[in-house]
DNA sequence: GCCAACGTTGGC
DNA sequence: GCCAACGTTGGC
């Protein structure tokens, strides 16, 4: 199983939001970069545990953790004219965009901002944390992962197990 | 294939 | 609003 950390603007799609849509899940649609396309089409798997992370906000920082529910697959909305995330550039016969379902996993008992983030040594190289990074989904190594957990208040352990 | 220009991201 | 960092674009 595979650990990662999924950006989102709140004013866009919050966490909150995430809770309220049908059966907790939402397609991961509007990625267009490719590295990212990559992570969703080619690495992720469901049951998938990651971060959601608010970013762009008077308090960027981690509310709680997220399950991947579907392997990739196209995101519709490259191809719908109507879509902000209309390509005209994509292809029906062969997708250049790709997304995962996401589903709610559990909330954090405590925000944990992006200035304790910071202050963790433990968490030093994370990618998240590192100057310039603009992915919109990274990695998250293991430890990072318990360790922030913990930082919630939340088991690593229950969670992996779902 | 190079690389300058441009657009976007995202913390502050 | 600023600005550093980085991805993408397009001319050559």
């Amino acid at each position: 199983m595979r650990l990662w950390l999924f950006k989102s603007e709140p004013d866009v799609f919050s966490f909150d939001d995430l809770k309220r849509c049908p059966k907790r899940t939402e397609p991961w649609n509007g990625v267009r970069n490719y590295q990212v396309r990559n992570f969703m089409r080619d690495d992720m798997l469901p049951g998938d545990l990651g971060f959601f992370y608010h970013s762009s906000c008077p308090e960027p920082g981690v509310p709680g953790v997220v399950r991947v529910a579907s392997e990739g697959r196209p995101d519709p909305t490259a191809l719908d004219p109507r879509s902000e995330y209309f390509d005209p550039k994509s292809d029906p016969g062969q997708p250049r965009w790709y997304l995962v379902d996401v589903e709610w996993a559990t909330d954090f008992k405590r925000f944990v901002p992006l200035s304790e983030l910071r202050d963790q040594a433990e968490l030093a190289d994370m990618l998240i944390l590192r100057r310039g990074n603009r992915l919109s989904i990274t990695p998250v190594e293991p430890e990072h992962f318990d360790f922030i957990c913990r930082l919630g208040g939340v088991d690593p352990k229950k969670l992996r197990r779902g």
